[in-house]
DNA sequence: CTGTTAGCGCTTTCAC
DNA sequence: GTGAAAGCGCTAACAG
């Protein structure tokens, strides 16, 4: 309900209650705040007048006070991915059960948005930030680091920086899904990938050295097919394998690439597994009920929302004072059709 | 970089930009809000002072004075749902191109929380709300009429109610998906469904009817089987429906329980769509690279988002008035494998 | 128990 | 052009 002030009207405040339970603006923030020292009966009238006047506390003077605004700032590079769906998904269960809601920002892997957002957030005043940086560049650590707020990394983290983050083991998955593709027989194998500027992208492709190392191939004949992240991207990066020198073993850096080569190797008359053999990373929902069921590494998606939420908000109850925290969770391998 | 004062740090403030540029704290808001009336030298001086200090405006102050704080509320059931990440995707993108920015809130169906999320964008003072309602009651309504600001409803609204929402013509869908199921020579159809009091589910059970009566088969004889809406509720009303009179023709409400359904034919090992011809509603991403290719109705989601943020974002501006505007978008039948 | 005063960080009159 | 003063809505500190 709002109040009406010589025609104008605005959402009734703190002092249209005070008058109308004829108490003290203060009187009635402790009435409200369930503060100890309020008579009983003073509340009551309070709360009465409150609800009469259907008034909605302003968040926005709290904050100004508190320098708290119960708020964190999640920045992903689109949240319609199911990858990063299912995280935000985790970060806002975990959030709202501690007061918390979320601001949601995509950057769709573009490093100005990136700072935009985090610019933005700070300007807002969120209590602390979620991030799945970009990595074209470094201009986020720096900007993150002037904010004098926490932040937490989300699957992405620079190198030798000591920085809040929770990644899964990407180099372990990577062996699991290269050490399938050579127990099942497959000597010609890709991995198709985004740019080497993205730490999980790189730590995967350690992983794939390692395992075929291990499994008696040369890490030099593994064929790396760069390109960006995009499900059509795995489509034309699988287009080009075929064309020339055809792998019978393909390991996509996410589910979204592999779905895309699927469809190029189907449509191009090939049989999965029998001619090429396809492993996806993140198990998204719909992996196994694609064409053909998804053979992929799964991560623990909500997981990784639930737990860095729960760090990040750790942080600010400044448990475990300033220590600089890692947690790398360990994705496994789902056998399904495709290898 | 923070701002040091007798030992405890803090951010710092348009004060500190003042004393250091040597001017009033009134200047430098208009120097940095680059209103006319300010000599160019101090002008200079104020964005250096800022730079120095890593400046951030505290947008809780401006928008205490302001009544704006440049962010919109968004309520959907679950972000981690396909149809809704992409209306949010929407959103997001015509949001941040106008100034606002986005708190997003699940309900998971629930009318108690879907309550607690308008009350808190309220006191958190969002400038608008797009929310699809649970529609488990009406509180959601009261609610947000009581709260000053603007609110567009997202694909489901109340009947007879002035309200302005974005929906997509769900008899007409309906009409399309049992239209099609007819005219491949299917005469038990049954439809899996939400509950009733969704404005969206009863929407497409009347064009459901029609479409029977159209076709020459009696609308009575639509087996409607309700359930929930997930993957697994979709599973267990298939389950239902092939125990007891099994039908050979069904109409899923989402593409989601279309899902759900499809892996309870095939684990029974009929044929999709020999044996049952299966038809989904939304379209979402993986429709097509299902394990049958999945034959549905199509939702342009995106632009669902798309428009509810700028019918919202003008209601802001004051465009058109008061007027209640109702937009409702044609879907359209893809024709794939399951039917 | 309750009221008065001051101030969070900013913008907006209104003088000068 | 620039500064001083007031105030957005609220809470914290202090009187009484």
């Amino acid at each position: 309900m709002d109040v009406e002030t010589g025609g104008r009207m605005r959402s009734p405040t703190i002092r249209d209650v005070a008058q109308a339970a004829n108490v003290s603006t203060n009187t009635v923030s402790r009435a409200l705040n369930n503060k100890p020292d309020v008579s009983p009966e003073t509340r009551r009238r309070v709360l009465a007048a409150a609800k009469e006047l259907n008034y909605s506390p302003n968040n926005l003077a709290r904050s100004l006070i508190s320098k708290k605004t119960g708020t964190l700032g999640v920045v992903v590079t689109d949240n319609a991915n199911p990858f990063y769906a299912r995280i935000i998904k985790g970060i806002e269960d975990v959030g709202r059960r501690h007061g918390y809601s979320i601001i949601l920002c995509n950057t769709d892997e573009d490093s100005e948005r990136e700072e935009e957002a985090i610019r933005l957030l700070q300007q807002k005043r969120v209590d602390g930030i979620l991030i799945t940086p970009v990595q074209k560049d470094f201009r986020y650590l720096e900007v993150l680091r002037n904010y004098q707020s926490p932040f937490v990394l989300l699957n992405r983290h620079p190198k030798n920086e000591m920085v809040d983050y929770v990644i899964n083991d990407n180099a372990y998955g990577a062996r699991l899904a290269i050490g399938r593709l050579i127990s099942v027989g497959r000597r010609k194998i890709a991995y198709i990938c985004g740019p080497s500027t993205i730490s999980s992208v790189q730590e995967r492709l350690e992983g794939c050295f390692a395992a075929m190392e291990a499994g008696g191939l040369s890490p030099k004949s593994l064929h790396v097919e760069r390109t960006n992240l995009k499900m059509e991207d795995g489509f034309e990066a699988m287009q080009k394998l075929l064309e020339n020198d055809r792998p019978d073993g393909v390991f996509a850096y996410s589910d979204i690439l592999a779905i895309g080569a699927m469809k190029s190797i189907l449509e191009a008359n090939l049989r999965i597994p029998e001619d090429i053999a396809l492993i996806g990373y993140d198990d998204i929902e719909f992996a196994s009920m694609l064409e053909v069921p998804l053979t992929t590494v799964r991560q623990p998606r909500y997981r990784i929302g639930e737990k860095a939420a729960n760090m990040l908000i750790n942080k600010l109850n400044n448990k475990n004072g300033t220590e600089v925290e890692s947690v790398v969770l360990r994705p496994e391998l789902i056998l399904r059709k495709s290898a």
